[in-house]
DNA sequence: CTGATGTTTCGATATTTCTCGAAATATCGA
DNA sequence: TCGATATTTCGAGAAATATCGAAACATCAG
């Protein structure tokens, strides 16, 4: 991942109501949650919304496809793993005592 | 981490130069480099640069301490560490996929 | 087709952010 | 003290961002 990438990927989670979002779909997995869901899960209107799901698209740290009249979202978790290999690759660099308690958590999700 | 420090973390990193600056300071380690020299190796004129600086001081990245009449940058680890914990959490809730990769980054790190 | 629902687009405004030159502050060497 | 070096603070202007109401678009049920 370049730099542009990562400046454009942390600018579309340094907003609240965006880290919110992406949060929320996130843990709501592949299948994901309709616009409507996540505005009123949020407390964001519809069309503000809108606005920040598709910063969230073009940094491609959200997906999108139509269900009926409805719009799902996914997270984008190819872009997710880039970026935070990207900032983990630069605490890497000579300073594994960052890394250490980064492991623990990452450890604990992996499986075996 | 809550979630209006992530905000503030990650607004301090969204910005090219904030975020060039940043890493020069992780790879810099803790001797850390001066404002001039950051300020050099980045292209930014000094003032603007001190803007830059005070913002990541402020989002806990980066800490400064004088020495003479330079005044010496280094990265705030710590909250760097926390940032990546709270994202990396996220990522972790269920989707052990998208953790397992940076796995290996962070194992290829740890002493042992 | 018509009306209802879900979402996005448009146009405008208020706020924030980035950058700059000029001036101020702090430290050092002579 | 004086002049030079290093950095920050101040004040301003241009650009980007967040939010809103209204209108447009897409889909479905009847």
């Amino acid at each position: 991942m370049l730099l542009p990438s990562a400046v454009e990927a942390l600018s579309a989670l340094a907003q609240a109501h965006r880290l919110a979002v992406f949060r929320l779909l996130v843990r709501a997995g592949p299948e994901g949650l309709s616009a409507g869901e996540i505005a009123r899960e949020v407390g964001v209107r519809p069309n503000t919304l809108s606005t920040h799901l598709a910063i969230l698209e073009r940094a491609e740290l959200a997906e999108s496809r139509r269900d009926g009249r409805s719009i799902i979202y996914t997270a984008g978790y190819g872009r997710m793993r880039d970026l935070l290999g990207f900032l983990v690759d630069d605490c890497c660099v000579g300073h594994p005592e960052i890394c250490a308690p980064l492991a623990a958590t990452v450890r604990s999700c992996i499986p075996g």
